[in-house]
Order: C-alpha cells, then structure tokens, then sequence
DNA sequence: TTGAAAGCGCTAACAG
DNA sequence: CTGTTAGCGCTTTCAA
C-alpha cells in the first residue's frame, strides 16, 4: 500500500522547509523571492512524485472547501440536471468542486440539506429556494456565506436572485395560443404560491383576460400522484368542455396532461392545443411536437456563477443584486390549430 | 457576524472537557461510562446553540470525509440523471455526501477528476469507467479506496462491479421484433469496444443469424454532432433498403434516429419498428410510444452502494465481486408491425 | 532568501 | 468516570 505524500515528506526529500514548498504551491514564491532555480526544482519533484496537498487540511487551515453546495428541486428532472451539468462544467473550470442535494422543493429537507453542507464547509450556495426557508438562509448570510438564489427569489428575504422574465414568457406564450386562433386557453398550474408561479399564472391571467377569454386555472398539488393529476385534469376537461387549449405551468404537469389527451383520445392540436413552460429536448420527438417556452439555461448559470464570486471575492459586503434573463418560445407542432382559419373569421 | 462554534467553546461553556463532548458526540458515551445525566445535559445544550462539528476537522483528524465521489457520463443524461438522483437517496441515510463529475466517457477527464476527487479526501468512488483509466485506478486501490464500477466493467482490471445483462437484454428485444413480423433488423450503435457495447452487438447478432437474418450494424462516433450521425444513418437506410426495423443500442442514439426517420417520413412502427437500450420516461409519450430495453436502476444503486460499503467497512482485503442484473423489456407501440400477420404466412 | 513554530477543530491514547 | 495532550497536514507570522 503506497502511503499518500505530506507536504513534510516533500520538504524532506528536498531539504527545504514545508513553508517554501507551500509558497511555490501557492503562488506566493515571486513575493517572497525564492529563487527561480528552487521553485523549478520544487515543482518538478512535486511533479515527479504525484504530490497534491491535502484539501482536508488546506481547508482546517483556510476556512475554504473550494466546494459549492448546489440545491435543487431534483437532479432527475430535465430541467435540473441540465443546470447541474453547467454548473459543473463553469464552477469546475475554477477549481471548484460541487455537491448538490435534491430537496423536493420541501422545507425541511431544504433546511436539513443546508446544514448538512454548512458542516461540510461549503464556500457557497447556490439554491432553488423551497417556501419557508429565510431563518436558515439568514443564519448562513450572518456567517458571511455567499448565497445565491435561481428560479425564483425567496420571498420575504432579499438576496441575489437570477430569474427568467416568467411573466412575459408566458404571455408571450399565450398571445401565440390567441393567434393561432384557439379561443377556450385553461391554464394548468401547482397550488404553489410560490413567485415563478405567481408569474406565469398573471401572464396568463393578463394576456387572456386582455383578449376577452375567461380564465380557467386548474391547480395541482406537488406530490400529487401522477394517477390522480389524472383525474383531476379529466373532471376539469369535462367540465370546461369548451377548453380547446391547454397551457402547462411545467414540465412535469404536461407529463400529467398528455397523458390524460392520450386517455381521452384527444387531438393535438386540432381538438385542443398545449403549450409547456420549460422546454425538453425529447419534446420534439413528440407527435405533434411539443411547443415550449425556453429557459436559457447557460446564461443563467453563468449569472448565477458571476453573483455567487462577486460575493466570494469581495471583502465588503455586497449589495443584492436581481438579475432577469428573458425566455424563448419554441414553436413547434402542438400549439398550430389547423382548424384556425376557419374560426377566426367567425 | 455569528461566529461559529468550535468544541472548545461547547466545552468551557459546560465546565467540561472536549474529550467528553467528543465521546458523546461519537456515541462512545456509554463505552466510557459517561453519565447519562451528563449525556443528556451536554446534548440539550448543543441542540440549543446549534452546534454541529466542523467536517474538515474530523476528516484531517480521521482521514474521512463522509463523501462518496461518482463519475458518470453526464449528469444531465437521463439515465445517469436518474442515477445519481438514487445514489443521494442511498448515500443521503448513510449519512454521506456526494461529489460528482461528469466524464463524458473521456479518459483524460475521468482520470483528471479521479485526481480531483482523491485530493479531496473521498471515501469511495462509485465510477462509470471511461476506457484506459486502468492505471488511474491501480493507483486508488493501492491506496486503499473502495471503488465500483457500474454499467460496465474496467478491462483488464477487475475490481467490484454492478452491470445488467446486456446480452439478454437486447437477445429479448431482437426476438421481439422477430415475433412481430419484422424480417430486417439493423442495429445503430458507438464505435466502442467497451463490454456493454460489445454484449448488446452481441445479442443482437446471435439472435438474428439465428433467425436465418442478415446481419447490418451502423458505428456512429461518441461525439458525433447531430447532424452528421443524422446522415450517416440516412446513408445507411439507403443502402439497406430492405431494413424494416432498428435497434438502437443507447439512448442517445436513439435521437438520432428518431430524428432521422422524421426526416425521412417513414411510418413507425409499419414500414419501420424501433426498439431502444435504456428507457426514457417520456417514451410512452411519443407517437407511436418507444420500446425500450429498461434497465433496474434503483437495483443497481442499491447493489453498488452495496459493494461499496463492503469495502468501506471491511479492514480486510475485499474480493472484487461482479454483480449481473436482468433488464426487462418494455413493449410500447414502435415495435407493433401492424403489417405483420400478412407477413408471416409467406 | 529561507526556516521554525503556532494553530485551524477535532479524535483518541493515556493518565488520573 | 473525566481531563490532558499529542498530533492529522496545511498556511502564515515572525525571526534569522
């Protein structure tokens, strides 16, 4: 068994103190003028012998972990995972580490999680805020823990936040629904008072009511079984017989709703049509193909990234900052209503 | 600005010694027949001030860090999303962490993210093997760390590893389009000699040459851009022109058919029936809906963190131990020849 | 230009 | 039953 290296064994092996190793590991040797000879030959023994210091202790010593705790609803879904490998990709780009932690968009776990990477040593957060969790963000903020929030911004608290314009990306989404000629738009959404919600459900409200529609909003429970999210959509289809578009709030309630078009045996999208907040790939594999409205995803991780070392970096105290990034609609087949033309002149 | 807690201020604030809290932290109380009152008294007041114990200390001090590495292909991967979702369930109660990367099936990167993850003192690395990490990972054993690999073992090295049965798999979903009709079955998959790759070719070999079939496989680059694979099974289908069905052998790659065969507008599942490696959750959406090879996820994690463990606990040398899994077939619409009883009689 | 030594917060051998 | 003490591997102050 070959006994992993200490930076003492090192400073043995060259006769030089442990202190000069650390200054030429750590970019400090020009400051304190250690001769461009030794720094070479340091760094080649270094080299040679496969040393890496020992983050653990770096870590005891510094207070930092070079590790990012990422919080999200759930490293399954499309949309997260998307954003995890991103994040990934920038964070590891510098010298950072991630570990993340699925909540459930649950107060609880949301809570136990951040504990847990507290104890861990986390340098920062970066967090998909669940409702309810301000005392155990405010108790990271008063240890000076960079803290970033994406997706929606914790209410009652104010933090750095990057957002998609959810209002404007849904009533953008709806008006292509009007256009299109589809005139009994319903809006299926999670009984979330959360902002993101919040958002999407006024663009809806906004844009339909505008355009002298009613408004139709049927609200799911998060961890409703998928079984009855079936139902419920059913009794609301049938009871709202007119409905002849459907706009999903998510992509996990458009999971539910095709699924129900399928059971009743409905067209898309000449019978009804459906729109999607949040786009997959797989989405335009589905016949028809799904229209949806895009998060861009890049951007909002390098945001999230750039508010996250603004803090890390800075001394002082930084300021909140909001960023809003806008969203694309993707058209595709699910939301064309071939059957318009013959409608709107009516 | 709260200052977080250290033992040493647990200690003096209770007139006792850091060893005592240390023990009843460590559930060594009893061991040391320390009182219960005293345990009791000492673990109310930690509950109160919120004191939790700074991990970086522990792990230098023990040489663990309570962290679990996992390298995976692609964390926003379907598949391997879905994996690690798991992974954190299983680990999550042991009281562990995970850090994971992605290694997009590169050697350089997986080998660079070993490094990465060993310097930050992992405990085990669960691990999708790219090719030719082999000496990287001599390095981890003789060091002691536990490791497994999943989906497919590392060549010429045996280590503990978690796989399904790939040849079956795919010998069950090749005979299932034999059933239905189809009488010309190519198969799409990487230019990879990697086991899993090797044993799904197999599969699909054995039981068509059986059939008294000819045999057609298209290799398509792992990194191939989209489009470019798109042409190459268009050229393929040209030249094949009597293929009636094709089994494509990841996920990924079934994209690209599915693309391809949009493009070329042929019918699924009449003039043209699919069958895929790995199912996707929204397969049963499409239409027609996919077949899919389905793979035991939740088994697997179950049966690596299983492995993992024993290595983690055990003092002794560990015997690798390969544990095989059966996948199951997912029938769906694609492979229905709706043409095929006219086809059989001939 | 370099080295000695203190100490980050914790665990565990050893002493009482 | 409880406390003293010696490090784990590293960074950094201070002295030479």
């Amino acid at each position: 068994m070959k006994k992993k290296l200490s930076i003492k064994d090192i400073a043995e092996q060259l006769h030089v103190s442990k202190t000069t190793i650390s200054w030429v590991l750590n970019g400090k040797a020009d400051q304190y003028a250690i001769s461009k000879a030794l720094q070479r030959k340091i760094l080649k023994h270094i080299e040679k012998v496969g040393y890496k210091p020992n983050r653990m202790a770096q870590g005891l010593r510094t207070g930092k972990s070079k590790t990012i705790g990422i919080l999200i609803e759930d490293i399954s879904d499309a949309f997260f995972s998307t954003l995890a490998r991103r994040f990934e990709e920038i964070l590891g780009k510098k010298g950072y580490r991630i570990v993340y932690g699925s909540t459930e968009n649950n107060t609880e776990i949301t809570k136990e999680l951040i504990q847990v990477f507290r104890n861990h040593q986390v340098d920062g957060f970066i967090i998909v805020p669940a409702p309810g969790i301000e005392s155990t963000v405010k108790e990271l903020v008063d240890e000076k823990t960079p803290v970033v929030f994406i997706d929606r911004p914790l209410s009652d608290y104010d933090g750095s936040c990057v957002l998609v314009d959810n209002f404007r990306g849904t009533a953008k989404a709806i008006q292509h629904l009007i256009d299109n000629g589809y005139q009994h738009i319903a809006m299926v959404t999670l009984s979330s008072d959360q902002a993101q919600m919040r958002e999407r459900e006024r663009g809806y409200q906004i844009t339909a009511s505008e355009a002298g529609m009613d408004i139709n909003v049927l609200k799911i429970k998060y961890h409703e079984p998928k079984d009855k999210a079936v139902i419920q959509l059913k009794n609301f289809l049938n009871k709202h017989k007119e409905t002849d578009a459907l706009f999903f709030a998510t992509n996990y309630l458009a999971e539910i709703g095709l699924e129900t078009i399928l059971d009743l045996k409905k067209n898309i999208p000449d019978q009804i049509g459906i729109v999607v907040f949040d786009d997959a790939n797989l989405f335009r594999f589905f016949k028809p193909s799904i229209t949806a409205i895009a998060q861009p995803i890049q951007s909002i991780c390098e945001q999230a990234v750039q508010l996250l070392f603004e803090q890390l970096e800075s001394t002082s105290e930084v300021s909140p900052r909001i960023v809003q990034l806008p969203t694309s609609l993707t058209i595709r087949d699910s939301s064309a209503n071939r059957l318009s033309k013959a409608k709107i002149p009516k």
